[in-house]
DNA sequence: CTGAAAGCGCTAACAT
DNA sequence: ATGTTAGCGCTTTCAG
């Protein structure tokens, strides 16, 4: 710790700015300088100090994330596809979890700018109660919002079509045979929540079945097992159910076990997201996809996008899902099966504690 | 953008001194001028820039941590473990993953050390490959590692008492009745897989009871089911297996209901880490359940105790386990089961998609 | 092609 | 109590 550009450019025996020219290749300097620099850095062990370099530049090489927590396994599936975008680029992430809490969420936002991001992408945690701190934030520098957005119009968002994906759910049961269906999701504190039941009654209303009254809870999986009990307890089972999320569906599948009923033979269940999970829960879950490589791309193409001084219009990208049929739904003529559900391998590995 | 405590200090009428103190509180000014300073802070949405302090003072704020991957439940549980104890201190936490490469790990820690982060934790990927950055990195700034360690004994460790959690595991089935365990895990690239495997040996032995030459695979799902296909394969199933995690467990827990063996009458199953998930699974799992805010904040006391110019001899702090008993062991006269296992609303929550 | 010097925004001596 | 100023490490005009 401690050597410096000036270190390194007086054991060079040059001056600053030919050791600085030198280390970032952006000017020409004489190949012997080049040469003695180069050997000075090595034998010093120099390493940049990126403070230095962000304050002289006005810019950090950072961008900041955050999301309502990190232990939401969709959350962590963004995270790590907005991660991998940025691999090659020399950005680095800034990850924050709002917890769920608008005031945290705010006060991240805060330090994050506080430390000069040069760029911010939020899934804000409430509806109504994020706008102030991500209108402030959007105000003062580049910011998209992934998967959920504020109500307020005022920043970018790219998600999932959430109307198409539940067209694409409920056609789906629709074509394995099933007359009345209920929507398991989360009550209407974010705009996901909102749209996906927008989105359910809408498809099921233009397919023409009976549908229930929707079950809204949390996105979590004792949401899914409590949702499962009381279906439990009504005279009769709909032929299908279509879950906010896979925790919902996979307590839901849990539930429906304890209590002797079978899937997809007595009901079908579909999930959303497609969590690594998915695939090895009990039987593998039939569930939309999101697009999580392709949100954070467009993401992160948004974020170049923007430019302080020329406020254009807010967008809303919505990037279309893709069905995941697996073993929780009744069979359709003519759609395949995903290979790969029942067994080992399929995960994209990891290698814990 | 731009507002700088020179445009505060104008505003008010003071010079930069007097701002900078009023806006730290760290040195007495006149009451008038505090509040003019306070008033220009709020009439130009002043801005501490965090870029230009750390560069003053030689000090970010920032500890930086790196972790093989996100998308595992156990990394993800330390990560907002250590996320949570950091909460109140005002230190924020850059986070990456390294992909469980050595290459990328290095890389990581590298531009790490660019930002100037004040401390380093890290779980390295490997227990041979990570040797040379993780050492390099040490002798740079404070370093503590987490869960897993370098072989060389360069750098301090806190993580949990394998030794004695594979006790707690084996005593715990063979009080069940269990004769014949075998033990399910990674292959030992890892020291937590290593430390695992010896804890069982010697618990084993120690209890006399039979044990079958161990699984060794990694610590993923797809290997905990083709371990517990390998094991229907064989003969005679063990009366107990325990597992390297929970996501071994799980993946077992599932091939094994698959080929219709009851647990845990006919087997018992203990997984290791206590993830979320583990109270949700069918039958829900006994396990044993890593302290993972203890590590937090041990892990955080040490890194505040290094001083980078007496280098005292480096530490390894191993912490307690717990035994959580649910419902994939057999019951023991005495020992309670874990309540809240079979239903909703006991795991931390969470808002996702 | 190379060097001298200014300045990014902030805080802590060092005056006053 | 308040003001003036140097300087953290770097890049980039601007001269030469």
């Amino acid at each position: 710790m401690g050597v410096t550009i000036h270190d390194v450019a007086r054991a060079a025996g040059v001056s600053v700015a030919s050791a600085s020219r030198a280390l970032s290749g952006r000017r020409k300097v004489g190949a012997d300088v080049a040469e003695r620099v180069a050997r000075a850095v090595a034998e010093l062990g120099y390493r940049p100090n990126a403070v230095a370099k962000a304050l002289r530049d006005r810019t950090t090489g950072t961008i900041g994330m955050v999301v309502p927590g990190i232990g939401n396994p969709f959350f962590t599936m963004i995270v790590e596809a907005v991660e991998h975008q940025l691999q090659r680029t020399g950005v680095d992430l800034l990850l924050c979890a709002s917890q769920y809490t608008p005031e945290v969420e705010a006060s991240r936002l805060e330090t994050l700018m506080a430390r000069r991001v040069d760029g911010l992408i939020i899934s804000p945690c409430d509806m109504e109660g994020s706008v102030p701190a991500v209108l402030n934030a959007a105000r003062q520098v580049p910011l998209v919002q992934v998967d959920r957005y504020i109500e307020d119009g005022g920043a970018d968002w790219v998600g999932v079509d959430d109307a198409q994906a539940l067209t694409l759910a409920v056609d789906h049961v629709v074509a394995g045979g099933a007359r009345s269906v209920v929507f398991v999701g989360s009550r209407l504190v974010n705009s996901s929540a909102r749209l996906r039941l927008d989105g359910f009654e809408r498809a099921a209303a233009r397919a023409g079945v009976s549908v229930r009254p929707p079950l809204l809870g949390d996105f979590t999986l004792g949401w899914g097992v409590e949702a499962g009990r009381l279906l439990l307890a009504e005279d009769s089972l709909p032929d299908a159910v279509i879950c906010g999320n896979d925790e919902i569906a996979i307590g839901l599948l849990r539930a429906l076990r304890l209590g002797g009923v079978r899937v997809p033979t007595e009901v079908s269940v579909v999930g959303f997201d497609d969590v690594g999970y998915a695939a090895m829960c009990d039987p593998p879950l039939t569930t939309v996809r999101q697009p999580v490589e392709a949100i954070a791309a467009e993401a992160l193409r948004l974020l170049g996008q923007v430019r302080m001084d020329d406020p254009r219009p807010a967008q809303r990208i919505a990037i279309a899902p893709r069905l995941v049929v697996r073993e929780t739904s009744r069979p359709v003529e003519g759609v395949s099966r995903d290979r790969g559900a029942a067994g080992a391998g399929s995960t994209p590995a990891g290698d814990p504690t």
